[in-house]
Formats: C-alpha cells, structure tokens, sequence
DNA sequence: CATTTGACCAATTTCGTATTTCGGTCCAAA
DNA sequence: TTTGGACCGAAATACGAAATTGGTCAAATG
C-alpha cells in the first residue's frame, strides 16, 4: 500500500512543509525563518509554498497546532484508559506537565525574543512571590494546627501554599510565576489529590 | 507635631522621589522616564537623585516594592480580622484580586513593552486554553455525574475546571492564560471554597 | 489541470554613520 | 549635608541607502 492511496499528494507535501517549517522555527525562531529558508529545506521554490499555504503565518500556526494536536491526542488516549474521574485528571495532568517540556524547544525559541524584556518585571514577581507562598503558607498551617483543616496525602503544605498561589497568580495576570517548583513532574498524583479534593 | 520629627528629612525627601517616579513610571513607563524627568518632577537637580538612590533601577525597585508593600500590608489587615482560616484565605484572595487592578497602571506600562511581542503568542496559548478547560470540564461532569465528585458551593463546574486548568498553566509557564474570567472578583468565596476543600 | 517557477513589487529590515540623549560621576558651591 | 553645573562614556536615536523579505502574478512545466 503507498502513502499516495491513503494521504492525497497535496496532503504529504502540505505536511512535509509543516515538518521543515517545524525544524527550522525551532532552531531560528519564527522570525528568523525565512519563506526561502522552509522552501529550501523542503525542496521547492519559495512561490510554491503559497500554492499549500497562503502566509508565513498560516505555516507558523499549522507548527503549533500540530504540536498541541499531539498533545491533546496524547492526552485523550491517557484519559480513555484511566477509569475513575480523579484518575482521568492525573492523567491529564501528567501528560500535560510531561509534554510540556518537550514543546519547550518551540516555545523556548518564541519566547527567547520576549524574555531580554520580560527578564526584569519577572525578577521581581518571583521575589515577591515567594513572599505570597509564605502567607498563604502560614494561614494553612494554622488552620491545620487548630483542626480546622484536614491534612490530605503526605501533608504537604508547601506544596498546597504554592499551588493556591500558582492559581491565583495562573488567573490574574499574563506574567505569572516561574514554575521552579522541584519534581512538578513527579507529584502529579499528590498534586491532582490536592486539586481534586476541591470538588468533592 | 511636625513631620520632622516623626520622619527624617531625607526619608521625605526619598519618599518624594519614589512618588514623583512613580508618577512618571505609570504614565509613561521605565525607559522612557528619565532620570531629568524625576528631577524636574520633585523640584531638584538630576544629581541630587544620585544622593539619595545610588542608580535609576534602584528607584524603580523602590517604586514596585512600595506598591507591593502596600497590597501586603493591605492583606495583611485583612487576614487579622478573619478569625478561621478559611476567611483568611477569602481575605488574602479577596485583597489580592481587587489590588491587582490597582496595580495594572504601572504593571501595563511594564507589560505594554512585551505585549507587540506577545500579542502572538498569547493568542495561540488562549485559543487552546478554551480547549483544555473543556476537556477537563468534561471529566469532571463525568465525575459527578457518576456521584465520583460531589459538587460543592452552586457546583459551577465551569469555575473547577477553569481553576484546574489556570493552576496547571500557572505552575508550568511563565506564559500563562488570560485571566478574561468574567466578574472573578465577585467570585472570592466560590474561588476560595473550591481551593480550600483541597486541604481538608 | 495541478504544480512550479522566476521575475517582480511594496513594505520592512538592516546597516553604517553622524548625532543626540541618558545614566552616572565629580567637584565646587551653598 | 545637600545641591547643581560641567562633564564622560556608553547607549539610544535619526536617517538615508541598500539589502531582505513576505507576498503576487503570469508564464512555463508536466
């Protein structure tokens, strides 16, 4: 069976377009791929791409939607097979906290143009975040000190501080917190327990 | 009683530089405020700023840490009154979400250098963050549909999985969501029911 | 008919350079 | 102790020329 009876042509090479536009955004960034860079690496003239695709844009955005459409699939799968709800979540979680990483190359290089500015004004959160975790820190811990909370998993309190601060910071601004929290990827089933257990 | 004497000169006079920068700062941002501009704004020569503050960012850091000091400080009063933690945590979320908007002048300035840049990305990541609550949305519908979860408060399950979703995209990117959530200030003691079942 | 290509265009970016501005220093003056 | 004016080096800016780039189009290819 050839690829030709499953995928029409113009179906392969839209998709070799996208696989050589994804090496090149990942090494040069969006910016510094040039139309004439993706046609080169794929072999063609650079009119011919405006033949698949009808801007440099429309190739930027079929790159990160493939990539988050293996993501989403990805995580479909996990789902399918789990079969309570909380253990759906975990892993969600999973998958999203694992896949992450390795969109991080694409991202990395998007985000490389905005972090020389970003640098400064998220030196600053992060200082102060870390205050915020405290506070919420200290008023779990009393709660749980006078029983009016329960502790949940192995009790970790840090780990609930950071996650209610993450949240609230997650919601309220487009330049959130530094996720430097050790082993994230590690502490999905303590973290979903936490997260879960609000809907109980 | 004379301010004097409360205060030591150079304590109000630093007081007025951060002010004036402050000023300055929110309307016209950190670059482009000049360290001339902050003389001619608290009446002095740009050198006397020099007596005062060693350098331009260290009145900036000022400036930031006296607004942040504030909605600590604001915080801090608000979580004295609350007497169970659980009033604590709605009057820590409460400050923290109502001061925000208070600092969005300076904070937008900040931003508006990063958002040209942004704009894109952020577009993309909002996109399929209507895609991941729903996901998640749908798992926990199934949840409490099948008496797994049991619904808390009015049982807003948009509200769950939007947290949910805003916590993983908080703790794992310093691009996070947009928090376009809508009257989410009105929402404290919902936002904080849903958080703090986690710990009990 | 489906696909490719090279010539071409307008707009943006880059570049080289002259000039200005800005953050910061120093010292005399008050 | 505090201020302001002269001054410095580095960085930002201005700006016109030249090169690049995203995108178009008609002709060519098969």
């Amino acid at each position: 069976m050839v690829m030709t009876e499953i995928l029409q042509k113009d179906e392969i090479i839209t998709a070799e377009i996208v696989a050589g536009a994804r090496t090149l955004f990942e090494k040069f960034g969006l910016k510094k791929t040039t139309m004439e860079d993706i046609a080169r690496e794929v072999g063609k003239g650079k009119s011919s791409l405006y033949y698949y695709f009808p801007s440099k844009y429309e190739i930027f955005e079929a790159v990160v939607n493939q990539e988050i459409g293996e993501l989403f699939k990805t995580a479909y799968k996990a789902i399918e097979k789990a079969t309570t709800a909380k253990d759906k979540l975990k892993a969600y979680t999973r998958v999203r906290l694992g896949k992450i990483n390795k969109m991080a190359n694409l991202s990395q290089v998007i985000k490389n143009d905005l972090m020389d500015n970003m640098e400064v004004v998220l030196k600053i959160k992060k200082k102060h975040a870390a205050t915020q975790v405290k506070m919420v820190k200290q008023i779990i811990a009393e709660g749980v000190a006078k029983g009016e909370f329960k502790k949940i998993g192995d009790g970790d309190i840090d780990l609930t501080a950071f996650l209610f601060t993450a949240t609230l910071t997650g919601i309220s601004n487009p330049l959130c917190i530094d996720g430097e929290f050790p082993d994230l990827s590690q502490k999905v089933d303590e973290i979903v327990d936490v997260m879960v257990e609000g809907i109980k």
